[in-house]
DNA sequence: GCCCTCGCGAATGTCGACAATCTTGTTGAC
DNA sequence: GTCAACAAGATTGTCGACATTCGCGAGGGC
C-alpha cells in the first residue's frame, strides 16, 4: 500500500474520532508537515474524503471537515433504512448457523454492556458490520459503511441519550431473532423499524441545537 | 472551476458513453497528453471516479475502467430499487401541480418515441432524473446518480432489448400516476416493481454472456 | 464619509523531474 | 530443457518550485 492511500485511511480516522471537528480548515501545508507526507498525498486524500462526503473543499480556498445538517442526517439515516433493511433480508438467506451463533453472542454482550456506553456502541458497530458481511451484498455494504461515517458525529450524540441503548437493544434483539430464523421479510422490516425509531430521535432534536 | 474538475467531468462522460471500454488501461502520461493537462490532473480525475466505482487502479500498476460483472449490476440495480423507491415517495409527497404536468408529459413523449431506443433511452435518463430532483431527497438522490453511472453498460445493453420498452413504458405510467395522485406508498411499490422487472431481465442473462 | 481600485498575503492549482516499484524478457547455471 | 536470478523498460508515486486565484485591507479620489 503506498503512502497516499494510508494517509487517506489515517485522516479519515482522525476526522471520525473527532480529532478535527467539523468546520475545521484542512490546510494542505499544515497537514503535510503535521503528517511528514509531502502535499500531494494529502491532496489524495483530500479529493477521495471529499467524494465521501466527508470533507468539503471550495476552489481556490481551501477544504474543511463538512458540517452535517440534522436535516441531512435525518436523510442520510433514510437512506440507511432501506439499505440495511436490504441487507439484513439477505443476511437471513445467507447466514450460517455459526454466523448465527456470533450474532445471538453479539446480543448476550450488549446486554452486559447495559451501562457501558463506548462498549455498546462498538457492539452496536460490530453487529451492524457483521450483517452486512454475511449479507454477500457488496454493493449496498459499502453504501451503508460510507453512509455511518457521514452521519458518526451525530450517532455519537445519540449512543449518550438516557434510555436509549435499552430501546435498541430490544430492536436488535428482533433483527438477530429474525434473520437466526432465515426470515427475510421480517429481518428487512426490523431493521426499517430501528432505524426508523433513531429517525424519530433524530427528528425530535429538530434543526435548532448543536 | 478548474481544470482537475473539468477533466474529472470530460474523462468520466468519456468512459460512459463507451470511448473507453471496460478492461482499457487508463494511462496516466497517455491521458495527460490526450487532454492536454498535467498529469496531476488526471491523477486527480482517477482518483475521484476510482471512489465512484467507474475505475479500477492496482497500485504501481496503473488504472483500467472498471468491469462490472452481471452478478453486481443484479447487486447494483437492487441497491437503486430501494433507493428509488424511497425517492419516488418522496416525490409523491413533495412534487408541485407543475411536476406533475411535466411528468405527464414526459409519458406522452415517451409514446410518441417507441420506436426510437435512443430517444426513449434519453427521456427514461430525464423521468427517473426529474423524480430525484423533485423527492428532495439529495442524499438518496445522488446515491442514485452514481449507481446508474457504474451500471451504464449494462442499461445500454437493456435498452436495446426487443419489447422491452413497451414493457417498462407501463411501469413508467403506473408510476407517474401515483406521483401525480401524492400516493407516497404507490408510487414506491411502482418503482419497486419496476426496477425488479430490470432485475429478472438481468438474471436471465446470467454471468455468462458478453 | 463613502466607494472604488490596487496590491498584498495566503492558499490552492499546475508542472516537471526524479525515485520507487512492478512486469517481463533474457541470460546463465544445472 | 527448466528454473532462478538479473536487467531493462514501463508506469505509478513523490517531491519541490512556480503560477494562479481569491479575499481582504490600505489608500486615494470624490
Amino acid at each position: 500500500m503506498n503512502r497516499a492511500d494510508s494517509i487517506t485511511d489515517t485522516l479519515r480516522q482522525d476526522i471520525l474520532t473527532g480529532r478535527f471537528e467539523p468546520g475545521d480548515r484542512l490546510l494542505e501545508v499544515a497537514l503535510s508537515e503535521q503528517y511528514a507526507v509531502g502535499r500531494a498525498a494529502i491532496r489524495s486524500a483530500l479529493v477521495e474524503l471529499t467524494s465521501e462526503g466527508l470533507v468539503e473543499r471550495e476552489a481556490n480556498r481551501g477544504a474543511t471537515v463538512r458540517r452535517i445538517s440534522v436535516t441531512e442526517a435525518i436523510q442520510i439515516t433514510e437512506a440507511r433504512a432501506v439499505l440495511e433493511s436490504l441487507i439484513a433480508g439477505q443476511a437471513a438467506l445467507h447466514a450460517t448457523e455459526a454466523d448465527h451463533a456470533e450474532l445471538r453472542q453479539i446480543i448476550v454482550d450488549m446486554e452486559a454492556a447495559a451501562g457501558d456506553s463506548q462498549a455498546y456502541s462498538d457492539l452496536n458497530r460490530l453487529l451492524h458490520r457483521r450483517l452486512r458481511e454475511m449479507s454477500g451484498h457488496d454493493v449496498a455494504s459499502q453504501l451503508v459503511a460510507n453512509l455511518r461515517d457521514r452521519a458518526a458525529h451525530h450517532q455519537y450524540r445519540l449512543a449518550l441519550m438516557p434510555g436509549r441503548p435499552n430501546e435498541s437493544l430490544g430492536q436488535h434483539r428482533t433483527i438477530v431473532e429474525a434473520v437466526c430464523a432465515g426470515d427475510e421479510a421480517g429481518a428487512s422490516q426490523a431493521m426499517h423499524d430501528h432505524l426508523h425509531s433513531v429517525i424519530d430521535v433524530l427528528s425530535r432534536w429538530g434543526d435548532a441545537p448543536r
